[in-house]
DNA sequence: AGCACGCCGACT
DNA sequence: GTCGGCGTGCTC
């Protein structure tokens, strides 16, 4: 009888593929070993997933495997698991989610486990070799002189970055020499543990939210909402003690930006373990030499961003996942995974606990909290935010502004660099999208069929409504008070930067963003460079916020505070109070006083107020009803369908007869097409669709259901489009 | 995603 | 005359 295998490859696309399995090497065929196939003119190496004697495909259409590269399966059953679950909840292959998933050199055909390592070492000759005839050479002294301590391995002496030239000398020399070792699997942290540092004393809050997760067996799901400052790593690292004491694993899950030396050096010097490190600067074999590391056992601890999620543990026990809130969790390109919620998928499959960190949660966990979910933790719960710090809003309705600055914070900004301390000015330019607002009294134009602003769409001269899209001309005047100072595009950090250096030529005046930090190792420069002094005049989007402590800031100011509050994107309020909060928390943390000031034309607006009195968790709790009045996640479920065509009716067109497929009643809602708030990119026209349903499991299985029609449309082929779920932001 | 085929503009 | 631009189509 043939033996047919389906195979996930690393394409975009939502299929697998059928291949034939040779006679003689049907003995080595198993379910999630890796197979090399004839793909195209290409081969490519994909995942076994499925086995049988049967084939749809005629004998012409289908080829054979060309090489089995594995003996056993790759993943573990629960990540086998958790990526068929993830495929299947987002909507596409499983060859998609593991090209995700898997480090690229797995992908590309290395060895799953290391046999052996390559060691430099110091030879007789070198030990007693007199360092001083090296005078003449210092790169080679410098690089002996770390031999003579101790044996590196060729991963070390890659990441130290040694000279290449000095380490050919030294081989040549014979005072160092290359010497390949079998690998002896080391696993003896989990017979005994040693602690590196005595740990720190628990105060009564930890020590209590300490023992409530031990007492935790099997799957949990925990939020622990600590304030900034209020010490949820030291909880994090008395829990890690329990599990390694154990003999388990731990992962832990921060944001890209949070993934410091500093961060990391936290927890390698608590344990005496091993700590794998994986994040998205590691080169192909570094990630491979992690995930080796965190798959054998050896690497008690993994720590990494979203993609680390996916890391192989045999001895699993914890999984922990720092700042819930951050979006960087979600994945923004290819299949868009939330590494939050399938961290809480994992830890279901792997039968343990998993703990959310936040002192500013997302409304999804709060949720789940609130609702018994997920159990919930607090750790220095105070009434009211920050109380050290001044708050204050400057009213800018119809103030002449310069760059975007108002008078009052322009004297504020002088007070406080005149008294030698620095100030930070926050641009909120993520998630921003204009909304049409009358500058002398305010006035926000509205949609009349909904509770939600119109959004300025200056390329194609129109106002739209992103909830239903209702839509008309740019009026050109207020519709309150008939001024025609009607706004709808806001300053950029760049024209920011410049501005402020005009108006502060003493003050030099750095700009921390995407486009200034790009560079590796760039943002690293410019902190050091704050902390240094250099600069008095901080300028940036959220990137500045997290986690970066300056201290010589005494003066936060937040200009678009206008556009945060009412961007299409209904996610904005709730980043912008999470932003507050943070940025109120950074503030003058060192002895000195600190004010945060927010420049805004609605300084009567309640959530303003709720955020600023109340403090994020009430204004959280307030927001969280506002979304379930409005059928917004996580009340309701939401799918976002994208498409890009050179010509705008074929987008159009295309998500036209998609609305069409989609079931609409009370439980489920189609909203669109229409432009996306950015909707014209390198000269293509975006458009977008919304697909919303009360039930989690009604778009699950509605989508599945239209997904093959959609796949048949003729236009599909026409246009670029791509599947949202759970969408972090609409723009 | 790759990779090839295919059909139009400025260069040795 | 061709090199190369990227539109379109295919991959078990």
């Amino acid at each position: 009888m043939p033996v047919f295998v389906e195979v996930a490859l690393p394409v975009p696309m939502r299929q697998s593929f059928s291949y034939q399995v040779n006679t003689e090497d049907e003995h080595r065929v198993h379910k999630g070993i890796r197979v090399k196939v004839p793909f195209g003119r290409q081969q490519l190496i994909g995942l076994v997933t499925d086995i049988s004697n049967t084939c749809s495909l005629t004998p012409q259409q289908i080829k054979s495997v060309i090489e089995f590269l594995d003996d056993a399966p790759l993943l573990p059953d629960s990540l086998y698991k958790l990526t068929h679950w993830a495929a299947r909840y987002y909507f596409c292959s499983v060859g998609q989610m593991l090209s995700q998933a898997l480090p690229v050199a797995l992908r590309k055909g290395a060895e799953v486990t290391a046999n052996s390592t390559t060691f430099f070492l110091a030879t007789p000759d070198g030990k007693s070799a007199d360092l001083d005839t090296l005078k003449r050479a210092p790169a080679q002294r410098k690089v002996m002189t770390l031999f003579l301590e101790r044996a590196l391995t060729q991963e070390e002496v890659n990441a130290l970055e040694l000279s290449k030239a000095a380490l050919k000398a030294l081989l040549e020399r014979g005072w160092i020499a290359k010497e390949v070792r079998a690998n002896a699997l080391d696993l003896s942290w989990r017979e005994e543990l040693t602690l590196g540092e005595d740990p720190h004393q628990l105060n009564p809050e930890q020590a209590i939210a300490v023992a409530t997760l031990n007492q935790q067996s099997g799957y949990h799901c925990t939020l622990l909402e600590g304030i900034t400052g209020s010490g949820k790593t030291e909880v994090y690292l008395a829990l890690l003690e329990s599990v390694l004491k154990k003999g388990l694993q731990a992962l832990i899950l921060v944001p890209e930006i949070g993934l410091t030396p500093q961060t990391i050096s936290r927890f390698k010097h608590r344990f005496n373990v091993q700590v794998a490190v994986i994040h998205s600067g590691l080169t192909d074999n570094q990630r491979l030499n992690a995930w080796r590391q965190a798959r054998s056992g050896e690497a008690a601890i993994i720590i990494g961003t979203r993609s680390a999620l996916f890391t192989p543990m045999p001895y699993p026990g914890l999984i922990i996942l720092d700042e819930e809130h951050d979006s960087s969790f979600k994945q923004q390109e290819g299949v868009g995974y939330h590494a939050r919620d399938l961290a809480v998928m994992r830890g279901h499959l792997e039968k343990i606990p998993v703990l959310l960190g936040s002192a500013t949660p997302s409304l999804e966990t709060l949720q789940n909290a609130l609702s018994g979910r997920y159990h919930h933790l607090s750790l220095g719960q105070r009434a009211g935010a920050a109380e050290k710090v001044r708050q204050g809003i400057v009213d800018i309705r119809n103030q002449p502004l310069k760059n975007g600055l108002s008078h009052a914070l322009l004297n504020e900004m002088r007070i406080h660099l005149d008294a030698g301390n620095q100030v930070l000015l926050f641009l909120n330019r993520r998630g921003f999208s204009p909304a049409l607002l009358c500058h002398e009294c305010g006035h926000l134009h509205e949609c009349d069929r909904c509770d939600a602003f119109f959004t300025v769409h200056q390329s194609l001269g129109e106002i739209r409504c992103h909830h239903c899209g209702n839509h008309y001309a740019i009026p050109r005047q207020c519709h309150q008070c008939g001024s025609t100072m009607l706004m709808g595009q806001g300053v950029g950090t760049e024209q920011l930067a410049e501005a402020l250096t005009k108006e502060f030529p003493k003050y030099p005046v750095v700009r921390i963003d995407r486009d200034t930090t790009s560079r590796k190792g760039a943002l690293e420069g410019h902190l050091n460079a704050i902390h240094k002094g250099e600069y008095k005049i901080l300028v940036g989007t959220q990137m500045l916020a997290k986690g970066h402590h300056f201290p010589d800031v005494t003066l936060v100011g937040l200009l678009d505070v206008d556009g945060a509050l009412f961007s299409a994107d209904f996610r904005a309020p709730e980043r912008f109070g999470q932003l507050y909060t943070q940025v109120s928390g950074r503030a003058g943390r060192a002895r000195k006083a600190g004010t945060v000031l927010l420049q805004t034309h609605q300084c009567d607006n309640p959530i303003l107020r709720e955020l600023m009195h109340k403090g994020y968790g009430e204004f959280a709790r307030g927001q969280l009803e506002e979304r379930k009045q409005a059928l917004l996640p996580p009340a309701w479920h939401m799918l976002l369908l994208r498409a890009e065509a050179h010509r705008p009716e074929d987008a159009d067109e295309f998500l036209n007869q998609v609305a069409a497929i989609l079931p609409q009643n009370d439980n489920c809602e189609v909203i669109g097409p229409m432009p996306a708030p950015m909707d014209k990119k390198a000269g293509k026209f975006r458009r977008q669709l919304m697909f919303q349903t009360k039930e989690r499991s009604q778009l699950q299985h509605s989508f599945e259901v239209a997904l093959p029609q959609i796949e048949a449309l003729p236009l599909a082929k026409k246009c670029r489009w791509s599947l949202d779920r759970d969408p972090q932001d609409l723009l």
